[in-house]
DNA sequence: CGTTTGAGTTGCGAAATGCAACCAAGGCCC
DNA sequence: GGGCCTTGGTTGCATTTCGCAACTCAAACG
């Protein structure tokens, strides 16, 4: 009982980062210029009528992904009428973020093959399933996994067995 | 929102699933929601007092959720005045999509250590980051990969065998 | 010069969101 | 069976965001 509540008190106060992220990507166009930044787009009126996008919304998107780190904006050298949107480390670093959900669309949406797709360049074999892993690599399943609060973590090398099972909300079923 | 749909058709040639993922867990609350029902909370109430979001966003979001077949609404037997919403089969795969959102939170946001974080069951240790890998499951930097149209993908001498992890099904990508 | 191009802004109607109050069926208690 | 609480909503209305079309404005072009 005690532990149900711990946890929804975290849930209530702000110890998740989820609300941090979707904050800069939570808006409706933000995955979708994301996705066009990655294809290759760099220019307003490339998302515009790549996205068919409002202008407007547009514009203030660009603004916030680049107020938020996620995208740079630089007026080119050799002709200051253009402005070069340029995805950030930061930015970059959506890209499992966004694969996964892609892969979630692809698998449970209709069929919808997605093109184009991720390739490791070394074989130009399409990329595997976006998944969870333990800290050694192996990939885990959702029933292997449990939520901890952080104060009852083990220091590493110490596995430890517990007898009791532990009420987590997340293992049912 | 049919807008979003359209852009599905009319991407230059191109197909994405990432608009179809979108249309489900795009909306403002949806990942909100959908970490509380990872974190155990299944009640309407209870999504209301936690999340703090307005009654009839939660009731329209729920349904949406239940809608797309990501929750599953039952009205209790034992008390029918009680609804639990619980997380479907398709709910609980948009888990690495979430957790990628959170790590990516947590890595750029302001240090902010969130909690509750999962672990392995078995050694109770914390997921390592959520990646992406080639077919063999080597983790894959930004600047191994490529993006191909589906009609370029290598036909393949070497068979591609998916020889890793039966657990986990095989998203097409 | 005038024209075109790139990247936006402005104005306005439509839709989504948030807030507070209200509602109604089911259970609880005597 | 009649009050009264609980649970899961709905309704009405104000505020915010979205989408569309038209407009602006500086920089290049010719």
């Amino acid at each position: 009982m005690g532990k149900l509540r711990e946890v929804l008190n975290d849930l209530h106060g702000d110890n998740c980062a989820l609300p941090l992220a979707l904050e800069a990507m939570g808006e409706r166009w933000s995955f979708m210029i994301l996705r066009a930044a990655f294809n290759g787009v760099h220019h307003f009126e490339e998302f515009q009528q790549e996205l068919n996008i409002a202008r407007n919304i547009l514009s203030n998107r660009l603004s916030k992904l680049v107020d938020h780190g996620i995208m740079a904006r630089e007026v080119m050298a050799e002709d200051r009428r253009k402005v070069r949107y340029q995805l950030t480390d930061k930015g970059i670093e959506l890209l499992p973020a966004m694969i996964a959900l892609r892969q979630w669309g692809e698998k449970w949406g209709a069929g919808v093959p997605s093109t184009p797709v991720l390739v490791d360049a070394r074989d130009e074999q399409p990329i595997g399933p976006v998944t969870l892993t333990a800290h050694d690599g192996r990939v885990i399943g959702y029933k292997e996994l449990l939520w901890k609060h952080r104060s009852e973590l083990q220091p590493l090398g110490q596995a430890r067995v517990r007898a009791d099972n532990p009420a987590t909300p997340v293992a049912a079923e």
